[in-house]
DNA sequence: GGTCACTCTATTTTT
DNA sequence: TAGAGTGACC
């Protein structure tokens, strides 16, 4: 058999990876050196040389869009339905599914559904309001990153102890523990949950656990980097028969620390499996070398690395532009400028991607944008299945599938407003309580015992009446149809037809979408309840981003966003002390290196032309601050750097170890202090130096002090000391 | 039940 | 600065 389509384009390193025959296999795959390739070859080649069966073989993944394109290229490279057997998604998707076919075993009810972030959000805070926590005192968002926060690494509310009663503890594991209960009465379980049932699954049930070892011979994981506890001890567990296990990840593009994402998995991979092998993945396939000369030498100050170094064959390329802005408008003509002279020079607006660290940041790009005429589209922001139109629409649609989801229920018992008044739903959330019945079989006693005024009872019949009717229309009609009678019946449609303003439009269109998108939607073969499946794909599937994705326009996104994406030329902004790194994450030098990782993710999204900017003083929330340039842009070479302008007061900052290159840096060194330095003043105390001008007894400093804002001095009277 | 004015807060986000 | 969330009021 002729395999050669499997390693010929590789390169030896990859070569090495995709035939390695280890039990663990660590791939650290540097930014742009081929990674999805390496993974779908060594997928192709396990099959095709080493005999295993697509059915031995399972491919996770974090994102949807990641398990999408997998599944895509593996078809591509070995042909069509080669595919069919073998488990590629999500994590949660796979989690999702063998909590599915396993659902008594795991100690849930057959129809259980997925309850998404905001699901969850809504559901803590009844619960605040039913613990009769203060939510000045208690924010309910708290208590969802004290439970997720536990969920990810493993614990429930059993798990925790609270020091003897710790207040903020014991208040924490009475929401926590009730929040269990609700989700058990209800039948729902959030994310963090799919994840620790399904590892609680195979721990608690050798049999089911030893049934899938069996099957899988060999397990593949992407963005290892990112796995959680969680997600960690699950793979352990599947593969702790010695079954083969292939992780490849990037240590240095770890930037989800803050939502659970464990960097020492990776460290431990290789001390946890026995005869791994690591292979490196250095050769750049995607920048000039001079982006990967400033990316290498930012990430080497971080410690505790695997160790890696991008190289290319390529060409040097351009130097790194940097502009020093006066303020965040200066900032954001500096990019249009230079977004046009791009345009001019042949490049498409696709081609140009605009980076920065806070989504605050895009407003003026948007304004500088918008008055050039340059179409832009901003990545993330709200997912489809998040917009409110639509999460109102699948909540009848959950109503339908199963009575007692009253998260559904509480969204729409009231929207379209029918009469049934906060009162109303009061007595009823009383009577579910006191009798431990779902919101609607509440619904239903109520009514029938006559507990309610006329008025409300009327309007609590009719909503009673509007879903037993609509699941009467719906049943066995085309999916599609089905959504089309529930977001018209229900009188969603009418509701944002008649509201106002230019949002009301786009609900419309927007729940038309959902009609065509249930039309296109495809469940698997043996799928039974067609309804159920659209709803948990709902959930766990962030749908697509937006609707005008095909004019070509600018990309403006965060930095996080920009993860796995690439453009000829890119723009980082605000590359400033307190917003790059950020402020929350730089007294703690572990979040700081996070905050590097982040910059040399943005670095390493450029091809050809890498543009940073900073503004000297920028207005954000109605405040003006003055930040000197990051840390980060002093730690790229010099010689790799190009300053855009030297106006008359700010310059960039010397590097203070390397050698200076304009008169300003010469000028620095002559007055003793850089920009960014730290200095203190006899009277105003702590500060940085901002700005300054002048030489010898005229030179002049402006200083941002802590306490005492922006000043300029008189350096020879200011007698300022170093910090 | 809807509107208006006031307060509060502001890092990153997938599932 | 702006957006979301809350509470008073009609």
């Amino acid at each position: 058999m002729d395999v050669s389509y499997i390693l010929d384009d590789l390169n030896d390193a990859q070569r090495d990876a995709v035939t390695a025959d280890s039990t663990g296999t660590l791939v650290l795959a540097g930014a742009g050196s081929g990674k999805t390739r390496v993974l779908v070859h060594r997928i192709a080649w396990k099959i095709k040389v080493e005999g295993l069966s697509t059915y031995s073989i399972l491919a996770v993944t974090f994102t949807n869009k990641a398990a999408r394109e997998m599944r895509g290229r593996i078809e591509a490279l070995m042909g069509g339905n080669l595919n069919h057997g073998m488990w590629v998604g999500t994590f949660h998707g796979l989690a999702h599914r063998l909590l599915k076919a396993h659902a008594s075993e795991a100690g849930l009810p057959d129809n259980f559904q997925i309850l998404d972030s905001d699901d969850q959000f809504r559901q803590l805070k009844r619960i605040h309001r039913e613990l009769e926590l203060d939510d000045s005192r208690w924010p309910p968002r708290q208590s969802q990153y004290f439970i997720n926060g536990h969920k990810d690494e493993g614990r429930r509310a059993a798990h925790i102890d609270d020091f003897g009663g710790d207040l903020y503890l014991s208040t924490m594991l009475k929401v926590y523990r009730r929040y269990e209960e609700v989700c058990r009465q209800q039948g729902v379980i959030d994310f963090a949950e799919l994840l620790l049932r399904a590892l609680e699954l195979w721990r608690d049930n050798p049999a089911i656990l030893d049934h899938y070892q069996q099957r899988f011979k060999h397990v593949l994981v992407d963005e290892f980097q990112d796995t959680n506890a969680v997600q960690y001890a699950w793979l352990r567990l599947l593969s702790s028969k010695g079954m083969a296990m292939t992780a490849v990840g990037d240590d240095d593009q770890s930037i989800y620390g803050w939502r659970g994402a464990r960097i020492e998995n990776i460290q431990q991979f290789s001390k946890d499996i026995a005869n791994t092998q690591i292979v490196r993945l250095e050769q750049n396939y995607r920048s000039t070398n001079n982006i990967l000369k400033a990316a290498n030498a930012l990430i080497a100050n971080n410690s505790q690395r695997l160790g890696k170094e991008l190289w290319t064959e390529g060409e040097d390329g351009d130097k790194i532009a940097l502009f020093a802005a006066f303020n965040e408008q200066d900032e954001a003509r500096f990019v249009t400028d230079r977004i046009d002279e791009l345009l001019r020079d042949d490049y498409r607006r696709s081609d140009i991607g605009v980076l920065y660290r806070s989504n605050a940041q895009s407003r003026v790009l948007e304004e500088y944008l918008v008055r050039a005429g340059v179409p832009y589209r901003i990545y993330g922001g709200q997912r489809f299945y998040d917009r409110l139109e639509i999460k109102n629409a699948l909540a009848y649609l959950r109503i339908i599938a199963l009575r007692d989801d009253d998260t559904a229920i509480e969204r729409v018992i009231n929207t379209p407003t029918r009469g049934i008044g906060n009162r109303t739903v009061e007595i009823l959330r009383e009577y579910a309580r006191e009798h431990q019945l779902s919101l609607w079989r509440s619904a239903v006693a109520v009514m029938e015992n006559g507990l309610l005024t006329a008025r409300a009872g009327n309007a609590l019949r009719g909503f009673l009446s509007l879903i037993e009717e609509l699941a009467g229309e719906c049943q066995d009609l085309p999916l599609d149809e089905q959504v089309s009678i529930a977001i018209d019946r229900s009188g969603l449609i009418a509701f944002h037809e008649k509201e106002k303003g230019e949002k009301a439009q786009a609900r419309v269109e927007n729940l038309q979408e959902l009609i065509t998108a249930a039309r296109g939607y495809s469940a698997d073969d043996d799928e039974t309840e067609p309804l159920r499946a659209f709803l948990d794909q709902a959930a766990l599937d962030a749908g697509d981003q937006q609707a005008d994705e095909h004019e070509d326009s600018v990309q403006l996104m965060t930095l996080h966003s920009a993860k796995g994406l690439e453009f000829p030329a890119v723009f980082i902004v605000g590359v400033e002390e307190n917003l790059f790194p950020h402020k929350m994450s730089m007294d703690d030098p572990e979040r700081l290196e996070e905050e590097r990782r982040l910059a040399y993710v943005g670095i390493t999204r450029a091809e050809r032309k890498l543009y940073l900017s900073y503004a000297e003083s920028r207005r954000l929330h109605g405040q003006e601050s003055f930040n000197s340039l990051s840390r980060f842009v002093r730690e790229i070479p010099n010689e790799l750097i190009d300053e855009v302008r030297i106006n008359n007061t700010v310059t960039r900052p010397s590097s203070y170890a390397q050698s200076t290159t304009s008169s300003q840096q010469a000028a620095a060194s002559s007055i003793g202090f850089g920009l960014g330095q730290r200095v203190l003043h006899s009277i105003f105390g702590a500060g940085v130096v901002i700005s300054f001008e002048g030489q010898g007894a005229s030179a002049r400093v402006q200083v941002n002090f802590e306490d005492e804002g922006s000043k300029w001095l008189v350096l020879q009277y200011a007698n300022l000391q170093a910090l």
